[in-house]
RNA sequence: UCCGGAAUAGCUCAGUUGGUUAGAGCAUCUGACUGUUAAUCAGAGGGUCACAGGUUCAAGUCCUGUUUCCGGAGCCA
């Protein structure tokens, strides 16, 4: 059925129209001409329909004009649709008049391969790439999922401003900027401290938003500028953030199981893989996934000072690096949270547990088929000495974390949140080789163009 | 920042031990074809071999430097 408030059809429901006239608009995808015949597939953002022009049945400046179209020209197309086997798709429509918008001349994506840094020049035109256009609406969908499932389980939407005066865990990498009279601001790195302030207003809270690193990270798991949601809870301890981000990304996945089939066909993923992706997830300590790696022998590359490498036993209170993990999520289908980091290698926020000071509420979740880690979160501390020590030891400037101070001086409760980054889920879920390839236009550290 | 790799037509690449006028497929243009799915067939145009310097009778090929890009590590989501 044509939209009520446009004058053509989309292209997604073209078989619902078989035997109509319809008006198309879009882009020509493909041609290719037969003698009296032409085919153009056309692109409307929606779908890909075949559009047929034989010469007999039109007007002579109509099938001339047809032979005159190139790849990605607009047109507009009026013709009937008609059932045909062997059309993609099964219906195609037979094409009475074509008017041009435009006729493009040498675009530079043709349907043969391309290297990553061609496309990654042509990113604003790659994005019209079947296999792009995929990875965007999952991304979509997964950023739907993510509302839906906060707002539907009593989270208010606090977001926390992108611009703040001081790091959350250091400055340096973090993107300056001038704030006029007062000085530096930065780009955020995590909206994590302002939303345990809005948790402590609303008691359940998200905020979603871009999130900022100036990390000079060079790996297919890195952007400068990525997507974050951060939960935070008050009255949470770290039992309840770990039950509650097993259940946030088994809704996760299951959405997009439910809603982009069609787009996991067209990526080739292999949906198997994500069926089994339901609570209980794996679980298992710091203490234990280290028992677990010197047991499995997975070794520890470690430098010496005459700059040879030898490998070690992995030593408890070490953090994990990406071999350790891949060889932890090897064993399992599905995520895998670790808890109970040694407090060392985590931030200052973190609460120690009680009942073993040497290591920190936090956990880490880790996705299945080497997509690696998704949620970073922790029981935060909520006991004013207690904080104010670790700021000093961390030498963080204590004016800077008065305010955040002050949640702990006025009704401090135990509370907990984690952060979800949604490009990697993304990559995850659509089994992209590069994160590049699931933000719409990604930033690196050595690519700000487009 | 560290380690490794690459740069030749618009794109993806080949180019032998340093040796004549640097090649192919796709894309583009011209022509043929009523069922193409990355169509096929015939023909045409298209090159500062990343840049700068050096070795040599001779450099796309060897050497030095620079730039850009790719992969990985660390850090993290």
């Amino acid at each position: 059925m044509a939209s009520s408030y446009k004058s053509f059809q989309t292209i997604e429901r073209l078989s619902e129209a078989i035997g109509q006239e319809v008006t198309l608009n879009g882009w020509v995808y493909d041609t290719t001409g037969k003698g009296k015949l032409q085919f153009i597939k056309l692109r409307d953002g929606s779908g890909i329909a075949q559009c047929v022009v034989f010469k007999p049945n039109v007007a002579e400046e109509v099938f001339e004009t047809a032979k005159t179209l190139t790849q990605e020209s607009s047109v507009r197309i009026v013709g009937t649709v008609r059932a045909e086997e062997r059309a993609p798709g099964g219906v195609e429509v037979d094409v009475k008049e074509i008017k041009v918008w435009q006729i493009a001349k040498d675009y530079p994506i043709t349907p043969k391969e391309h290297g990553d840094a061609f496309l990654m020049e042509n990113r604003h035109l790659w994005l019209r790439s079947t296999r792009q256009h995929a990875i965007m609406r999952v991304r979509a969908t997964i950023v739907k999922a993510i509302r839906d499932f906060f707002d539907g389980n009593g989270f208010t939407l606090m977001d926390s401003p992108i611009l703040t005066p001081a790091a959350c865990e250091g400055t340096s990498t973090l993107f300056e900027t001038d704030y006029f009279d007062l000085g530096k601001a930065y780009l955020s790195q995590s909206g994590q401290l302002y939303g345990e302030a809005s948790a402590m207003a609303q008691g359940k809270i998200y905020t979603f938003g871009p999130t900022f690193r100036a990390e000079k990270s060079k790996t297919r798991r890195h952007l400068t500028e990525f997507w974050m949601v951060e939960p935070e809870m008050a009255f949470f301890e770290l039992n309840d953030d770990m039950d509650l981000a097993e259940d946030f990304v088994e809704y996760i996945v299951q959405t997009v199981l439910k809603h982009r089939q069609q787009e996991l066909a067209t990526l080739g993923r292999d949906i198997t893989k994500l069926e089994k992706v339901k609570r209980p997830f794996h679980r298992m300590s710091y203490t234990e996934a280290v028992e677990w790696l010197n047991k499995n022998n997975v070794k520890l590359n470690k430098k010496q000072a005459d700059g040879t490498e030898i490998q070690i036993d992995f030593p408890w209170g070490e953090d994990f690096g990406a071999p350790q993990e891949e060889a932890i999520m090897e064993q399992f289908e599905k995520p895998c949270i670790i808890h109970r980091y040694p407090s060392e290698v985590k931030a200052f926020y973190m609460k120690r547990d009680p009942e073993n000071p040497k290591v920190a509420l936090a956990m880490d979740m880790l996705a299945p088929e080497g997509a690696g880690e998704i949620i970073g979160g922790s029981q935060r501390e909520d006991d004013f000495e207690a904080l104010k020590e670790r700021i000093l030891s961390h030498d963080l400037p204590l004016e800077s974390f008065e305010w955040y101070l002050d949640l702990r001086r006025y009704g401090s409760v135990p509370h907990s949140g984690f952060g979800l980054g949604l490009e990697r889920t993304v990559k995850w879920i659509t089994g992209a080789e590069h994160i590049r390839e699931t933000n719409p236009y990604p930033r690196m550290i050595y690519r700000i163009q487009p």
